[in-house]
DNA sequence: ATCATACCCCGGTTTTCCACTGGGGTTTAG
DNA sequence: CTAAACCCCAGTGGAAAACCGGGGTATGAT
């Protein structure tokens, strides 16, 4: 159907890289796939595509050649969670419903357990767009403190 | 991962099925499952399935024999979509995070997401709660009439 | 210049899940 | 006792997700 409104392994992935591009991003330093990879245990080879997918979205910038890598497209905190999840699941679609008389459903009941459903969905997303990756690596580094603390 | 948020063909055909019987709930006839299968265009064996698990979740009753079939087992104002849901997506599990150190997904970054992701699922899930089978009944019955209207 | 590094593109494989089907069995009204 | 209906459980096909590999291209260092 349409709206996959779900966490997958891709979308948590990509957030995790987000994550370690959004600490680096102070350096101005390009990070590469391989030390992402590492650092949150993701296969490179499927990390590779993700980032392109980031990148063609215009959430990140990559660098080629020897010291090459990513960096993000912007500041920390002008990167969205619904953007990213967007660009990774590609949710492109859902144009107005009706072209004459397409497959758009076509039954009242189908209308109207979508019209409902929708407005679920653009709760869940109004959460998503107010965290931006700034928060995310925040949030990460309290955590760090946090568990610092325990440990002593 | 956890979490699927996605309308299924599944959750679609099952509140399908749902407006049908609440729609004839005032009756207090059972309906068929070949009854509700032709009337929405839903193959008939998969049906069977879905009204096994709203079954054993609660939600609808069963009766055996000829002159069989299955009645809402609460009124409709009474069942939110939310519950139908989680009955048949079976998005059960999420206990408290750790019993000693599962698998629990083990990283901070992995913990922070999920924390947000969840934030997300509740306003979507508060959504789903608000509205009940009634509603949806009402709906249909009404987009009925205004499509009756346009067609005189 | 050349070479190692790291991104780029595109296709294949494996696994998993979903929608769907089938073959029996059991209960119940008439 | 029989037909109508639900009940249970075990498959199958196809598609998408997750992952891997090969060869190409740009770039900084020597």
């Amino acid at each position: 159907m349409i709206l996959p409104v779900e966490l997958s392994c891709k979308s948590e992935y990509a957030l995790l890289a987000l994550i370690e591009l959004a600490a680096h991003y102070d350096t101005g330093e390009p990070l590469q796939i391989r030390q992402i990879a590492a650092q949150q245990n993701i296969p490179d080879r499927y990390l590779e595509q993700l980032l392109a997918t980031l990148r063609r979205g215009g959430i990140i910038r990559s660098q080629r050649g020897a010291k090459g890598g990513y960096t993000l497209a912007r500041e920390p905190w002008k990167i969205n969670l619904l953007e990213v999840f967007i660009c990774i699941e590609g949710l492109e679609t859902q144009p107005n419903a009706q072209d004459s008389d397409a497959k758009s459903d076509k039954t009242l009941e189908g209308a109207v357990i979508l019209e409902i459903w929708q407005e679920a969905h653009r709760a869940a997303s109004a959460i998503l767009q107010k965290y931006t990756l700034q928060e995310l690596r925040d949030r990460r580094d309290s955590r760090r403190q946090l568990d610092f603390m325990y440990y002593i």
